[in-house]
DNA sequence: AACAGTTTCAAACAACTGTTTTAATCATGA
DNA sequence: TCATGATTAAAACAGTTGTTTGAAACTGTT
């Protein structure tokens, strides 16, 4: 291992509790992996807590910015319009699959961080929630002025059900194999995979029984296209 | 508590599971929240594994013969023929969205089960394979019945994706508020925005760049209908 | 009423947990 | 060279973990 001890600990912990998870990981499993003391992560990192969100926090922000940044690029270019829901979804979910396909050690954090999404443990969900508060504001906004007839909390529940697809299709390899053998081997392929479904399911027909709280009355109400 | 040490541990450990997971969760919660002794747990089920597995098999086997019974249905009804897509969904994913609106039991552990799908730990992946086997063979083929013109590969990846989506959906409450304030307290709507979204990214065209190994040459190979 | 089998109980077990402590080692600039 | 601060190291801490034990309590049968 080459760079100094917090650093090895970092990337011997993200391994770690993407295998194992975070209460099945134990410091003396991250020291030895690490070749550290046991005693390094309450030296560098203060508890055991801290040293999860250290994990977290050093990627997912780069992560988070990346998305901005994307977001950026193609509202400049779009002049104030209304981006194209397929530019939205590229900004914010094309930039986490790329991340994913990233084997210096991207990889193994969004099937971590995909797999922490779900996870209940509270002072991870407040951590996370302020990690996010930023990048979701932005594509929130941007989503509703790019599909300004789908009721807010109708693409709210797509959006989760995206980020669904999201988290299986990068933690995918292992629980995939469930249903057969795939090739998981080409993350270009795979963007192109995630990106038609999640289209696909974003401008889906809205569900026919719902009452479409705020939208001005469809001439056709049960099969309207979403955007 | 009216059933018997068994009963009331398996409940007690499903809703701790859900709410801590497994390594949280002590065998001493579990017997504390049933009312039961510490040892009550070894003696009734011999290990902690064996536990989670029995947790696990008391409503998944259940859960699968509802599948399969509602897929023998549509298949009844179509005489041979193929069935429609939706009614595949339906039979997998519906019967999955209904018990997750039951509250006597079913909720709790459907949102286990969503989260567990990416559990790493290696005897719970093995069970899950095992217990899920048959189920998959079926629905596989019926899909593959359907969809003649879908490769088969790109069709297990959407289903992999239809499957991430279905666990967002369920556990969903507690990690959709991350987006802001949304309702949860209608099954009927969450069942109908989850078909909505899972038909359409089912559905959506073909990613372009992949090469449709063993489809028929197309009219307009890049945005063809996946049926 | 005496029996056998099942279930419950309190107590203890060794192993492991995250954290703290204290001393040793290292690096670096005066 | 020496002092100063940062890092590493070994050992111990108190608390918790899953599991086992052996006796008590309960169950239904003869």
């Amino acid at each position: 291992m080459e760079p100094d001890t917090r650093s090895r600990i970092l990337n011997s912990a993200e391994n770690l509790f993407m295998e194992h998870g975070f209460e099945a990981t134990t410091l003396r499993m991250i020291t030895a992996a690490a070749h550290a003391n046991l005693a390094a992560v309450n030296y560098h990192f203060g508890t055991k807590e801290a040293l999860i969100e250290e994990v977290f926090r050093r990627r997912l922000t780069w992560l988070n910015e990346q998305r901005i940044a994307a977001l950026d690029a193609f509202e400049a270019e779009a002049k104030g319009a209304p981006l194209k829901p397929r530019q939205i979804v590229e900004a914010f979910f094309g930039v986490a699959i790329r991340m994913a396909a990233d084997k210096s050690g991207g990889q193994t954090f969004m099937r971590l961080l995909g797999r922490t999404y779900t996870e209940p443990t509270d002072f991870i969900r407040s951590f996370l929630a302020e990690e996010y508060a930023e990048v979701i504001a932005r594509f929130k906004a941007a989503f509703f002025k790019a599909l300004p007839d789908v009721p807010q909390e109708e693409f709210l529940w797509r959006f989760h059900f995206m980020m669904g697809a999201l988290s299986y299709a990068i933690s995918g390899a292992d629980a995939l194999r469930i249903l057969g053998p795939v090739d998981d081997s080409d993350p270009e392929a795979l963007y192109a995979r995630l990106m038609s479904f999640l289209i696909g399911g974003l401008r889906a027909p809205l569900p026919a029984l719902l009452p479409t709280i705020h939208s001005k009355p469809a001439r056709k109400p049960r099969a309207r296209r979403a955007a």
